[in-house]
RNA sequence: GGGCGUGUGGCCUAGUCAGGAUAUGGCACUUGCCUCCUAAGCAAGUGGUCGAGGGUUCGAAUCCCUCCACGCCCGCCA
């Protein structure tokens, strides 16, 4: 349910209907969003050009007369715009209404589209996660939370790769230095063999070579070893989730790389790819031409081994997922982008149907410089994640010194999870980030605890306000009357996300919500207003509450009820 | 060398896909506002050649070209 649509449709209507009575034109007119100015407005520059009319001519015509109301929307026109506006009056109460009847299911706006499919984190396995991992985390959860309240049919999948050259290292790295059991988280614990293991293979081919004899034996589908590699694998996974959720961050699914080896599909993917016309061999390898004839443009999918390389098992893993879902998404690190074209293609000249959409971001990366789990340089999660939290907890007992420990505890890992999260989701995914511990823990302004913060106003005053009722609120007052308009904005909001997996604007939507409920507090009073208005702001109240926990769940941020 | 991406006030950033009406917020800085539903807030102010230069257009942060800077990729690694 979107309160936007009736007024989209009579605003484009509207437009059509007078376009054909005035002109004579046929056509569907694209209406932009006018910003402040008007919901929907029609530019009639294009048409002053074919018209040879002055477009404030036009635009005015179009209005016919100013201020002229048609029905739900009113019509306007200044500078050559045709400005149509949902009767804001109208818009409030059905906004208001809409968000109050539907509760924690508003922003659902699609119906059916079939089952998707989203796949992200998919780190390897070989250490704990460091804040740049962390941003594929984020934009996942985040784009499988925003479609899941758009409506969409989705779940979440972690590729898990235990059988690869990067955990082949680790295994071998644990069989050699692992003294039993040593306690602690493992990921932490754990990686101090992996990168141990690093070391020693650099500077002796012996072991190089014990590393490709070991991933030799697990390609031929070697049951003990890959039972081993995958238990090597899970070891490091478990913390690695330990962490994932400590952020809010789950997956429906995790699906072990060596599945595909097992079950044959990797296999029958090779088959498959040598028995295409275009397939060849180079030394003993294959490979596709993808470009030409040009040899960096080669896709091999075996080793003169006859292994398979990674992007032959994500062929072989993709179509695993196209048989499960219409739609697939890929979150990936933009390192990836050139294999995926590769997959991609491949998926093509098998003649697999897909649709496949990436969220490619870029990295996090550190004032001194990259981060790489191998070396042991990041800042890793579960740091900051621990730092956001003592941080948060230092603000609450400041502010509130009377509060419980438990409860300011509870308030400060929303507030510290959410700010770290935030932070993350609030950038378009193409930009680098260099991580600043200042901007990560912000908690005013641009931020979680921002939005938290008008959460939990709205839901104060909902709690001294006890049992009310409203069936039919009406507002007339411009704060009252913006905030609605914020609130109708949801649903399209994440549609467009569907449609762009742009997840920054959920961010974007929620600090908007939040700092239009946050003037609306400010000048106009709920509890003690005229007894007639109490009723219809308490509904606004109650809807904003909705609209703003509903965007921080897309987020995988608490919203709480006091803070 | 080739490919992909990014460049918006001192710093971070929205807007770029689908060109349009005074370029969005935040941080920092200056100044007001807690006998009033939580000041993690609100109001006001200082600060901009939208990387540079061409072009298209009535109109360009947005589209096209060239260049510059930065990130990423160009493995029989993952």
């Amino acid at each position: 349910m979107d309160p936007y649509r009736p007024f989209r449709e009579a605003a484009s209507a509207y437009a059509a209907g007078m376009l054909k009575q005035l002109y004579g034109v046929e056509e569907e007119p694209r209406l932009e969003t006018g910003g402040d100015i008007a919901d929907f407005t029609y530019p009639c520059f294009r048409l002053a050009k074919t018209l040879r009319k002055s477009p404030l001519e036009i635009a005015s015509a179009l209005a016919g007369g100013a201020g002229s109301v048609s029905g739900t929307i009113a019509v306007s026109s200044k500078g050559g715009y045709l400005n149509m506006s949902a009767d804001p009056v109208k818009l409030a109460s059905s906004a208001v209404a809409t968000a109050n009847r539907m509760g924690d299911s508003y922003g659902k706006s699609v119906e059916g589209g079939g089952r998707m499919l989203v796949e992200h984190t998919s780190i390897n396995p070989t250490g704990p996660m460091h804040i740049g991992r962390t941003r594929n985390a984020i934009l996942g959860d985040t784009l499988t939370r925003s479609l899941r309240q758009a409506g969409m049919d989705i779940s979440s999948e972690y590729y898990v790769n235990d059988v690869g050259r990067q955990v082949v290292v680790l295994y071998w790295g644990l069989k050699r230095y692992m003294a039993g059991d040593e306690g602690g988280k493992p990921d932490h614990e754990l990686v101090r063999h992996y990168i141990r293991a690093n070391q020693e293979i650099e500077k002796d081919e012996g072991a190089a070579s014990e590393i490709r004899d070991i991933q030799q034996r697990l390609e031929r589908g070697d049951a003990a070893l890959i039972a081993e590699t995958r238990k090597a694998a899970e070891m490091v996974l478990a913390g690695i989730r330990e962490s994932l959720e400590s952020i809010n961050v789950f997956h429906d699914r995790f699906v072990f790389e060596s599945e595909l080896i097992k079950d044959g599909s990797v296999r029958r993917v090779v088959e498959r790819l040598k028995a295409l016309p275009s397939a060849a061999q180079e030394g003993g390898a294959w490979y596709l031409p993808l470009d030409g004839d040009r040899e960096e443009d080669r896709f091999y999918f075996t080793r003169s081994d006859g292994t398979s390389l990674y992007t032959t098992r994500d062929v072989a893993y993709h179509m695993d997922k196209l048989s499960r879902a219409g739609r697939l998404v890929d979150v990936l690190g933009e390192d990836q982008k050139l294999g995926m074209k590769y997959l991609v293609r491949t998926l093509e000249m098998l003649g697999e149907s897909h649709r496949i959409d990436f969220l490619f971001h870029s990295f996090v990366s550190l004032e001194e410089g990259k981060m790489s789990t191998r070396q042991g340089v990041g800042v890793l999660l579960d740091d900051v994640v621990r730092e956001a939290k003592e941080r948060a907890l230092r603000e609450v007992l400041s502010r509130r010194p009377e509060l419980p420990g438990e409860e300011a505890e509870a308030i400060a890992a929303a507030v510290g999870i959410g700010a770290v999260r935030y932070n993350i989701v609030r950038l378009q995914a193409e930009k680098k980030i260099i991580f600043r511990w200042e901007e990560a823990l912000n908690f005013e302004g641009s931020s979680a605890p921002f939005v938290q913060y008008s959460h939990a106003r709205a839901c104060s005053i909902l709690s001294r306000a006890g049992e009310w009722n409203c069936p039919e609120p009406t507002y007339e007052e411009e704060n009252e009357l913006r905030l609605a308009r914020q609130i109708a904005l949801f649903p399209s909001v994440l549609r467009d996300v569907a449609g762009s997996m742009a997840v920054h604007r959920v961010a974007t939507y929620a600090q908007q919500v939040a700092a239009e409920f946050n003037q609306f507090y400010r000048v106009v009073p709920v509890l003690k207003a005229p007894e007639s208005r109490i009723g219809s702001r308490l509904a606004l109240v109650s809807a904003s509450k909705i609209a703003i926990g509903n965007a921080l769940r897309c987020m995988g941020i608490a919203a709480p009820e006091s803070m």
